[in-house]
DNA sequence: CTGTTAGCGCATTCAC
DNA sequence: GTGAATGCGCTAACAG
C-alpha cells in the first residue's frame, strides 16, 4: 500500500527492494545497485540520492538473490567437532572475526567427531554455495576430497597437517606433539608413564608417537570426546588400576589434566613429586592451577587468522605464496612436571 | 561439455543443476523438484529415477535459489556476545542440534557485548532472509525491535527476562539470582560481603538486585566481559584492598570464582572458613574444585532446546501455547560456601 | 500425479 | 556515468 505521497508506509507488508530504492531516488535500478556495491564508478550526487532512497525505505539487500546471481554468497563454511570444544574457541573467533572484517559471514557447523556426518553435513553447507570452506583436521573421505577439488572452491584444513591436503593447510604435526611430550618426561626422568586421551583422532596420533617414542606399552586411560574434567577424574583412578606405581600421566587436553590434577590431589597424591602432569592446549586456567599446569602450547587463534586470510586471499585473487603452514607448538613447563 | 551419451562429465566445470537430474531422470524440472523436496506427492517410480539422476549427476541443490524462490531460507540466526563465552555454549550447542535436526542451519554471529555492534550484525544477518533469528540476551535498541515486529519473523530473546519482549523469550531473572545470591550468602552468617562481577548488562544486574537486597554498599571489583580465571585473580586483589575483612565473594561467573578462590588460597585464605565464595553458571569444573565451588546452575542446553522449538513450532505453522517461558534456575550448594 | 509458465531480487553483459 | 535486457537456479501457482 502506497500512500498519496508515495511514501511507503510501515504497513506494507513485503520489504523494500532494490527496485523500490531506485524509484525512490529516481535512478534505474542498475544504478542503484552499483551506487551501494561499486561507489567508485557512480557519481557522488547520484550515491547521495541512493543513500537517502535506502534510508526513506528501509531497504535491506537480499543476499540471497545477490549470492545467486553473481555466484559469490559472501559466507564462508566452517566445520568444527563440536562448539563446546574449548580448544578451538580461539581459532573461530579469531577466523569469524577477520573473515567478518571481509565482509564474509560464517556459517558453523558441528561434525561431532563422526566422519560420515561430516560428509553429510559438509554436502549439507556447500548447498548455500559457501565461498571457502575451513574444516577442523582433515577431510579423511575420499569421496568429499575428490568433490571439493573438483569445485574449485577454496579449502583449508587445520590443526592437523597432510603430505597431501585437499587445498590449503594450516597446522601442525600431532605426531611431533607426541614425541616431544614423551621425550620431555623422560628428560624430567619420570619412568613409569601414563597417558589420558579422548577418544578422537588427533589425540590418538598424539598416543600413538608417545607410546613409539617411549619404546614400550604404555598404560592408557581413553575416554569419550570431549573430554572434560570428570572425564579426567576418571581416567586417573583407571591408569592407578593398571599401574599403581605411576609417576607421570600424560593427557590429551588440559580439562582432563585438571580433571588428573584433582583426583591425584583428592587422593593424597603430592604433584608433581608423587605424579607428574601435562596437558594439551593451554587453556587460560593452566597457568593457574596450583601447582601450574605444564602442558602444549598451539597458537589457536593464529590459524583462525591463517584460515581467514588465505580464504579472503583466494576469494580476492590475491596468489597463495604459502598454501601449507606448520605454525608448530610449544612445550610450556610450569609446576605440574617438577623441576 | 557433454559426451555422446548425453552424460554429464566430471570434467564440466559448472555444477549439476536440478535442471540436469531432471533431464537425466527424464521428467520435467518441477518434478525433479518435487521428488526431492515433497516426495509424499510423487510416486514412488519417480521419486527412484529421480534419485538415481541425482547420484549420476553429483547434484547439490542450490539453496540460495530455493530460498530465494520460496521465501524459505531454512537458516536461522543466532547472536551470542562471543563464541568463548562458555557460559552460553551448552545453550548454542542445543539449539544448534536441534535447529539441524529440523532442516534448519544457524548462522552465527558475535555482537561482543557491543550493542551498536549487535544493530549493525543483525541488519547483516537479515540480509541473508532468516526463518528466525535467536539473540542472547534482549535486544534493547527500539530502532531494531520495530523492524523485526514489522517483518513478522519469529525472534526468541533468551538468557533474560521482559515485561515486553519483541517476540517470544525464555530465559530467567537475573534480579531474582541477585537477591537469591544475596540472601543465601546472608543466611550462612556471613556479613562482610564483596562482589567480583564482569562488566555486562546481565552481570550487572544481579550485581545491583545484590546490593539491594543488602540494603548497604558492597565493595565490588568490575572487570572486563568476558570475565576469565585471571581477572578472578585480580578481583580478588582489589577486593581485599578495599575490604581487608571481607568474608564472602559472589562472582558473576564460575570462571572469576575460580579465579577468586585460585588467588584466595595462593594467600593462605582458607575457603571457606576465611572467605565464602559464589559462583554463577554452575560450568563443568565446579563440583571438581577443591573445595568444590558454591554457583548457581541455569539449564542452558534447556534454553536452547526450549529456542529452537519455538522456532520449529512457529515456522511450521505450529500455535505457540507459551512463548514466554521463565526456566529459573537455582543455587548449587557446595563446599566454597561452608556447612 | 505431472507439466507449463512465471518470477523471487539482484548483478552481469552489453549498449549508449 | 547510466540504462535495458537477461538469467542465476529454483519453486509457487495454476493447469491438465
Amino acid at each position: 500500500m502506497k500512500t498519496t505521497t508515495g511514501k511507503t508506509t510501515a504497513s506494507d507488508h513485503r520489504a523494500a527492494t532494490l527496485h523500490d530504492v531506485a524509484r525512490a531516488a529516481g535512478v534505474s535500478l542498475i544504478t542503484a545497485s552499483r551506487a551501494l556495491s561499486k561507489p567508485g564508478v557512480v557519481t557522488p550526487r547520484t550515491i547521495e540520492k541512493v543513500r537517502l532512497a535506502v534510508e526513506a525505505t528501509g531497504y535491506l539487500p537480499n543476499r540471497l538473490a545477490g549470492g545467486l546471481r553473481s555466484r559469490r554468497s559472501m559466507t564462508v563454511a566452517a566445520l568444527v567437532p563440536a562448539i563446546s570444544v574449548q580448544q578451538f574457541l580461539p581459532s573461530v573467533q579469531a577466523m569469524t572475526e577477520a573473515l567478518h572484517a571481509g565482509g564474509y559471514q560464517v556459517i558453523l557447523g558441528q561434525s561431532g567427531y563422526d566422519p560420515a556426518r561430516e560428509d553429510e553435513l559438509l554436502a549439507t553447507m556447500l548447498g548455500r554455495q559457501p565461498d571457502g570452506i575451513v574444516v577442523t583436521g582433515l577431510i579423511h573421505s575420499e569421496k568429499t576430497r575428490d568433490m571439493l577439488r573438483r569445485m574449485q572452491l577454496p579449502v583449508v584444513e587445520t590443526w592437523d597437517l597432510s603430505d597431501d591436503p585437499v587445498d590449503m593447510l594450516v597446522g601442525f604435526s600431532h605426531r611431533q606433539v607426541g614425541a616431544a611430550v614423551a621425550r620431555f618426561l623422560q628428560g624430567k626422568g619420570w619412568t613409569r608413564l601414563g597417558i589420558a586421551t579422548g577418544d578422537d583422532h588427533r589425540a590418538h596420533v598424539r598416543r600413538q608417537a608417545f607410546v613409539d617414542a617411549v619404546g614400550r606399552p604404555v598404560p592408557t586411560a581413553v575416554v569419550p570426546a570431549p573430554s572434560n574434567l570428570a572425564l579426567g577424574r576418571r581416567a586417573l583412578a583407571e591408569l592407578l588400576a593398571q599401574q599403581p606405581g605411576l609417576q607421570a600421566v600424560y593427557c590429551s587436553s588440559d580439562q582432563l589434566a585438571q580433571g588428573v590434577m584433582v583426583e591425584a590431589l583428592a587422593r593424597g597424591l603430592r604433584v608433581p613429586q608423587e605424579l607428574a602432569i601435562c596437558g594439551f592446549g593451554d587453556a587460560d586456567f593452566a597457568a593457574h592451577t596450583q601447582p601450574s599446569l605444564t602442558t602444549v602450547q598451539v597458537d589457536g587463534a593464529a590459524i583462525g587468522r591463517r584460515a581467514a586470510a588465505l580464504i579472503l586471499d583466494r576469494c580476492g585473487g590475491v596468489p597463495i605464496e604459502q598454501p601449507v603452514m606448520d605454525i608448530g607448538f610449544r612445550i610450556i613447563e610450569r609446576q605440574s612436571t617438577g623441576a
